[in-house]
DNA sequence: CAGAAAATTTGATATTTATCAAATATTTAT
DNA sequence: ATAAATATTTGATAAATATCAAATTTTCTG
């Protein structure tokens, strides 16, 4: 039922078969409907989820307009960053856009697998690169791209974005306004 | 010599004398005066720095002009982050903004730590998490906030930075131009 | 210290992007 | 299939920020 991201694990690092049965034994499954909250703001976000299939967003808010800050598809490990990590309350909030399937662990038990079974800091070291890497990468291209160069490049980098995304979620992505997002867009078309 | 900087990763997890030993016969230190670089655009990041003090400037360059991605000052860890954990060329310049003393360990060096003392890797996680949320922090704000507001979160987080780097090098490190920087400066000051 | 270089500020103007308002198109639910 | 809700586009205008030019201040170097 988790294999995939037990796979996905593996393959990052060879886990045990003592450790394979345990994640097994304390993985949730969680299942969202299109519009369902996995986390709202003020919450503390307790589980690390591992998207088997489905599309979830994260915002904030400021005044009354939400801040799309990331989205999570299948095969993503999704937290609210700092809420997860400090277990501290969030002030983004996660909703599914479509139907989600979810894997997830406890904070608690995170830490317990972390000193029980020291290999799978390797894992942890290794995912958490990876996140910190696109992180910066996003980081980069928010500060160093124009409005337009910052939707071409999600338009490489993740095409299927905003096939299954409404654009006004994907121009808060980007930083900017829904009506600008779309004369970018029919600026494109007739170039 | 390089005390400070096993200090802090004991604080993250402590070392066993085997590692703390095999840390120190490890380390590489280096000095720096101002303007001297420690990665050009196109090497590879091969080395992981502490800083011990000074202070430095990470820039990519996008037609003629500089554009700031970090600064790194004492304490804190630095490498090009897409270089070194790929050890791939890197876009990232490194250089000196003050006399500075590092110490730092080779990439390879870094792996077979991390294999030699599996435990490491807890220490190498942690730190990592935490680089991590230090670079969504700033996406979150660089996504969510006008020019001067961005300009009083970093007043506020880090206000030595302000009487240490020159103002053009902040505003293309906030993403905006040195004289909306000097702008917002002298529209805060009268106010 | 003097001159040169670098940093910062200020002004005039252009460009980019946001805001407000409304029309049109598409999707969803009954 | 139809009405309602949602999403997207378009237009007019305003606000934010960038660009170009130059003056002033500060820092560095010999």
């Amino acid at each position: 039922m988790s294999d995939l991201l037990i796979n996905r694990l593996n393959a990052v690092h060879p886990l045990s078969d003592e450790l394979t049965v345990h994640l097994r034994d304390n993985l949730v499954t969680r299942e969202l409907l299109k519009k369902d909250y996995l986390l709202k703001r003020g919450q503390v976000c307790e589980y690390i989820y591992f998207v088997e299939r489905g599309l979830l967003r994260c915002f904030y808010e400021k005044n009354d307009e939400q801040i799309t800050s990331w989205f999570m598809k299948e095969e993503d490990v999704i937290i609210a960053v700092n809420s997860f990590f400090n277990q501290s309350p969030s002030e983004e909030n996660i909703v599914a856009l479509e139907h989600t399937l979810l894997h997830g662990i406890h904070f608690e038990q995170l830490q317990e697998i972390y000193s029980r079974f020291i290999e799978f800091n390797i894992v942890g070291r290794i995912l958490t690169t990876r996140y910190y890497i696109l992180s910066e990468e996003r980081l980069y291209f928010m500060r160093r791209e124009r409005a337009r160069d910052r939707y071409l490049y999600l338009l490489g980098t993740q095409p299927d974005l905003l096939q299954r995304v409404p654009l006004k979620y994907i121009a808060s992505y980007l930083g900017i306004n829904l009506e600008t997002l779309s004369r970018i867009r029919s600026d494109i078309k007739n170039s």
